[in-house]
Formats: structure tokens, C-alpha cells, sequence
RNA sequence: GGGGGCGUAGUUGAGUUGGUUACAACAUCGCCCUGUCACGGCGAAGGUCGACGGUUCGAGCCCGUUCGCUCCCGCCA
């Protein structure tokens, strides 16, 4: 370790949790909060604290004036001198890292008295204050242990996917805040202009065209551990403002990418040093779990099995057999657990926010059919699901999700795979890392009757779709594959990218197929067609959720707990009562007029 | 935009079918206590049951509206 200042110019000589043994007989000067207060009558002890931990004040030679200790009231900030000594055998404290010593108090002084009567809630101890309350006086709520080690856990993380990337060659270049509204993706969160009334910047959703750009300019390696921000309806790993670890590279292919992000994994989650991710192609995936970020630390996999089921007397699954649907299932072996009555008919209520009407189940008990659906079940049948089934047979129950659209079949075989997991408490600790390659490239959207960018409008389609691509047949460009791909962990997308489109045509191709005329292109992303036409190297990058990321390290599965300073999820802060209304001083300045 | 959950002393929670003075812990205040460290003992104070309206002889509890937090669907290129 390099030589620090240390403690040298501040105004104590140690932190709270440092003193040992080997300090018996020095002169120590502390400095934190009065954690607790304890009277034992002619003896007192304060606990002080800071972020680090815990030391012992002990007053049993104290020659002051004892009535300072009525302003030690709890949270308050206080300095105390004196002498560390070896605490009485019988006295020591093996739970304190401290607790060998205590410091022999000769001076104090209450450097910040804490209102006691006014505090909303106490920081130290096992209760926590509702959320409210939380996030409102966050600056009580970070004085717990916890949220400082998740503070000191994001700086550490940052810190090491830094040096990963400047050891790779990649520099960190700042891009602006205030850009450019783009009507495509997210909603924008707007910042009028003063000096152009009428006009309007925007935050940026993500640095993608700005990245893409510094390529065009020669950049070769950016990186940037930068705040986005997405003006939609929050969740509990969705913020409006985030922060991502932007990366773009030129002349990649997949594989560098790929290993590029298992060289920052290892690093990031302290992983074996040969580790490599699972692949997965999207179709794959979704076939398996229902779900482009399943957590595969579990099985309950999925089966299609739709064609068993075409002359089925059975109407839930005849009709989705010989319309089109889809019908899949899933087997949950006897040795996994068991699911009450109760349990098997509240499935219905885990598929019916994905548009399931329900979920169709029979037991296998001792080699028998039960329960259920199982009077349209033949042997042959089952035989079948046995043979094709990942997840074992014999006795135990299969569930089926059937429908005519297969949206609804995936996704609700994804809830109740995620739910079953949570039930039979089948989730390990530890982290499942997962490459999902091949997304589609384009969606189309029903509503609006057009295509829509699954990842983004700068996505290349695969090399060899580009002449398909060109001609824009719309069954050509219904399933075609992109270079794009997800980094998934335990469930969460922790990252995703793509090889970006770098010819002129190919982009100008794109935003015709999304609909835009050459107009709104020229005017939203004139710039960046243009820059395309005079040297630009094939690239690509990614962007990884850096607050997913510590989530994940924190073993949280809250936001908020990973932000210093969050929004409620209804995007205001209650500590600053963000957003606020402005002054008119400020709207006549912006000409802005403005309903109150 | 839609749906679910929650809201009770300063704080966290309990509160039965709608029925006497709304209970406990921590914090606060007072008294006692020389080795505590979740200190202990005795006592005190502390309540618009989120807000508004309704049903009822009577509402923390039932109904409606509304506000806040939270979870999910839509949305998040």
C-alpha cells in the first residue's frame, strides 16, 4: 500500500473501529456519532460510531464536568481524548472488533448536539424505518453499516471494471448531458433553453449515437461510467435516472465482445479465472424458460408440446393445437416438493397479468394419473412428455400453459417458473452467467401496424441478412436475426449490445423500415447519417446496468438500496421534493407558459 | 394508463365478528444502579388509527373518494 495522509490534518487520530491491543497507552483523539449511552450509576460508557464501527468510551477517570454526557442525547457528533487501555478480563467484548480496549476518556466534546425529540427515526439497531421515512431523511438511513458498505462496494466496482478497461486499451471519454431529443425509445426528459426560446435539449436515454460517433472519429476503444436517464413508469430495478458502463470498440467481432465481458465478470464478481459464460441463442432460450432473462440456476424447464395435443377431446388444448398456438409444459419431479390444492389453483393468478386465462395440471402418483386434466391425458401421452422431458419423470405433477398466442404461453410459463422456483425454494446462491445471442432485429408492433427496433435502430442485422435486409420483405424481416445479444444474470439483464449498423445504406434502410421519412430522419439523426458517409470503421459495444450489477453484489433486490440518494417510484425525490413547480421568474426567462 | 398490497404513539409492529380507557417493544422524561455493551429495575409522558366523506346506536375494523409508499402489467428503441 502506497503512503496516505491518513489521519494527519483531521481532527481525529483514528476511526472508530481501529484500536487494538497494540494501541494500549497511546493517545487517541475519536471523532462520530454517539451511538448509544449507557448508565450504569456511578459508571458510564458511550458507544461512539462512524461508518467503520464501534469503540467504547469509558468516563471512570474522567475529570470534567459530567453533566456534558446530558448533551450526548443519541446521533450526536462528539470528540473524544484520551488514553486507550486494556479493558478488565471479564469485561471484554469478542462481538466488537474493538473489544478488547476502550478509550479512558479526559476530555469530550459535543461537537453537534442531535435533537432527540425531533429525529425521525434512529439509524443504529436492528428496526428499520418505513420507506418513507427512509427516503426522505436519507442522510439518517446511509448512517447504517449496511447502505456504507453498498456506497464502498459501487466505488470498489467501478474502480475495477476501470482498470480492466484502461488495461485493454480503452480510454473514458465524457459525452454530453445536454443533447438531443430523439422521439424513438424511451421517453426524454426535456431541458428548455434561454437562449433559444422554444427550444428544447434532452437528457440523453444512453450515449449510443455519441459513442458510435467518437468511433467514426477515430476513437478506437471508449468506455464511460455514465448516467442515463429514461422518462418511464419505475420498478423495483428500473430508476429514472441509471447509471450504465457504456462500452464501444472498432473492428470487433462477437468473440471479442464476448470475452471482453467474461475478463470483466471474473473481475467484477470475483469469478474462476477460466470461467465462460453459458451461450444461448434467443430462440433457445425462450423455447427453454419463456423468458429472454430466465435465472437458470434452477431447472423447471419447458417442453413445446403442442403437437401431442391436436385431437384432444380437450378444449383448452385442442383449440390452441389446430389454431396456431402454442401449448408448453413443465415438470415439477416429486422430489422437488409438492404443491398444495391451494397452491396448483393460484397459478391462475400468476398467469392472468400476462394474459393467461390459467394453468392446466395432473399428478403422477405412484406411476397413476390424477387430479386435474388428467381424464384427457392417455398413457401414450404421458409416455411422450417422459420421453421428452429435461427435467426427469415418474411421480410428480406437469403443468401446462396453453394458448393461441404464443406471447402469452411464454411469459406465463415464465411467471410460474419464477414463482414455482420462489415456492419450492429451489433458487442456490451464487451467480449463473448467461451470452444470449441472435435476438430478432425487429418487432412488430400490432397497434401501430410497423416494425419497431427490438434493441435499437443502429442494430446490424446479420452479415448474411443484409441483402434480404436491402429488399425489405416484410416475412423476410419478421424473424430476422440481429448481432445483438444480453448478458444475463440470476434473472436480470446485467447488459446488452450489439455490432452496429456501418454503412450509410444499410442505416438509411432502417429507419425507412421503422416507419420514418427521410424528413424525420434528416432532422432526428441527420447528423449521424451523414457522419456514416465519410469513413466509418465497422464497431460495436455494449452497455452494462451498472446499478443491476451491484444489486446482484449487494444480494439486494431493491434500486434504491444501491443509489445514495433515489427516487420513489413515482420518480420524486422526498427528500428534495423533486420534481418542483418553477418560479415565474424562471418561466419568463425560458418563455415557457405554463398551466398551474 | 390498468391491477394488487400497505398506511395505527417519535419509530417498528399487534389490534378477534364493528362494542368499555387502542396494546407492546425501542426511543424520550424522572428516580435507582461501579463493568455494561440489545445493560438492568421502578415510574411517567406520548394517539386527528394517512386525509375527506358515508353506512351504523356505535367505525382503527365495513363502503366510497383521495393522497403517499410499494409490487406487477402496459411502457422501458
Amino acid at each position: 500500500m502506497a503512503d496516505t495522509i491518513g489521519n494527519f490534518g483531521l481532527l481525529r487520530s483514528h476511526h472508530c473501529a481501529e484500536l487494538r491491543a497494540e494501541h494500549v497507552g497511546s493517545k487517541v483523539t475519536l471523532c462520530g456519532w454517539v451511538n448509544k449511552y449507557r448508565d450504569l450509576g456511578g459508571l458510564h460508557f458511550i458507544d461512539i460510531r462512524d461508518k467503520h464501527g464501534l469503540t467504547q468510551l469509558s468516563f471512570e477517570e474522567f475529570k470534567g464536568d459530567f453533566s456534558i454526557l446530558k448533551k450526548c442525547s443519541l446521533e450526536s457528533v462528539i470528540l473524544a481524548r484520551g488514553v486507550v487501555r486494556e479493558r478488565p478480563e471479564n469485561a471484554r467484548n469478542n462481538k466488537m472488533d474493538t473489544g478488547a480496549v476502550e478509550l479512558l476518556v479526559s476530555e469530550l466534546e459535543v461537537l453537534s448536539q442531535c435533537d432527540i425529540d425531533a429525529i425521525p427515526f434512529l439509524p443504529m439497531g436492528p428496526i428499520d424505518a418505513s420507506e418513507v421515512l427512509r427516503l426522505k431523511y436519507r442522510y439518517l438511513d446511509l448512517r447504517r453499516p449496511h447502505l456504507q458498505k453498498i456506497l464502498q462496494l459501487r466505488s470498489t466496482t467501478a474502480l475495477r471494471a476501470r482498470e480492466i478497461l484502461i488495461n485493454e486499451g480503452f480510454i473514458e471519454v465524457e459525452t454530453p448531458i445536454l443533447y438531443k431529443s430523439t422521439p424513438e425509445g424511451a421517453r426524454d426528459y426535456v431541458v428548455p433553453s434561454r437562449v433559444h426560446p422554444g427550444h428544447v435539449y434532452a437528457l440523453p436515454q444512453s450515449p449510443q449515437t455519441l459513442k458510435q460517433l467518437l468511433m467514426i472519429g477515430g476513437t478506437d476503444k471508449y468506455f464511460q461510467i455514465c448516467r442515463c436517464f429514461r422518462d418511464e413508469d419505475l420498478r423495483a430495478d428500473r430508476q429514472p435516472e441509471f447509471t450504465q458502463i457504456d462500452i464501444e470498440v472498432s473492428f470487433p467481432t462477437q468473440e471479442y465482445i464476448k470475452s471482453l465481458v467474461e475478463k470483466m465478470l471474473i473481475r467484477l464478481f470475483d469469478l474462476e479465472a477460466n470461467f465462460k459464460m453459458t451461450m444461448m441463442s434467443y430462440d433457445e432460450v425462450v423455447k427453454l424458460y419463456g423468458s429472454d432473462k430466465p435465472d437458470v440456476r434452477y431447472g423447471l424447464k419447458q417442453m413445446i408440446v403442442t403437437d401431442l395435443f391436436t385431437d384432444s377431446e380437450f378444449g383448452v388444448f385442442a383449440n390452441p393445437a389446430k389454431n396456431n398456438g402454442m401449448i408448453k409444459a413443465m415438470f415439477i419431479p416429486a422430489s422437488m416438493g409438492t404443491l398444495a390444492r391451494k397452491d396448483l389453483d393460484g397459478l391462475t393468478d400468476i398467469v392472468k397479468p400476462h394474459g393467461g386465462k390459467g394453468v392446466a395440471f395432473f399428478k403422477v402418483e405412484k406411476g397413476e394419473l390424477t387430479g386435474g386434466v388428467s381424464k384427457f391425458i392417455s398413457k401414450e401421452i404421458l409416455r411422450e412428455l417422459e420421453s421428452r422431458s429435461t427435467e426427469g419423470k415418474g411421480d410428480g405433477i406437469w403443468l401446462f400453459n396453453a394458448d393461441t398466442d404464443h406471447d402469452v404461453v411464454h411469459a406465463s410459463a415464465d411467471a410460474v417458473r419464477r414463482f414455482l422456483a420462489r415456492k419450492l425454494e429451489l433458487i442456490k446462491e451464487g451467480y449463473a452467467f448467461l451470452w444470449v445471442y441472435d435476438f430478432p432485429l425487429l418487432e412488430w408492433d400490432k397497434e401501430n401496424n410497423r416494425f419497431a427496433a427490438r434493441h435499437h435502430p443502429f442494430t446490424s442485422p446479420k452479415k448474411d441478412q443484409y441483402e434480404k435486409f436491402l429488399k425489405g420483405q416484410k416475412e423476410d424481416l419478421m424473424n430476422m436475426p440481429a448481432e445483438a445479444y444480453d448478458i444475463v444474470c440470476n434473472g436480470y439483464e446485467i447488459g446488452g449490445g450489439s455490432l452496429r449498423i456501418y454503412r450509410n445504406d444499410v442505416q438509411d434502410q432502417m429507419f425507412k423500415i421503422l416507419g420514418m421519412t427521410p424528413e424525420d430522419t434528416k432532422r432526428q439523426f441527420g447528423f449521424f447519417i451523414d457522419a456514416l458517409k465519410f469513413g466509418t470503421p465497422p464497431h460495436g459495444g455494449l452497455a452494462f446496468g451498472f446499478d443491476r450489477i451491484i444489486m446482484l453484489l449487494a444480494k439486494t433486490d431493491s434500486i434504491s438500496d444501491v443509489i445514495a440518494f433515489p427516487k420513489t417510484t413515482s420518480a420524486t425525490d422526498l427528500m428534495s421534493q423533486a420534481p418542483s413547480e418553477p418560479s415565474d421568474a424562471q418561466l419568463k426567462e425560458l418563455h415557457f407558459k405554463w398551466d398551474r
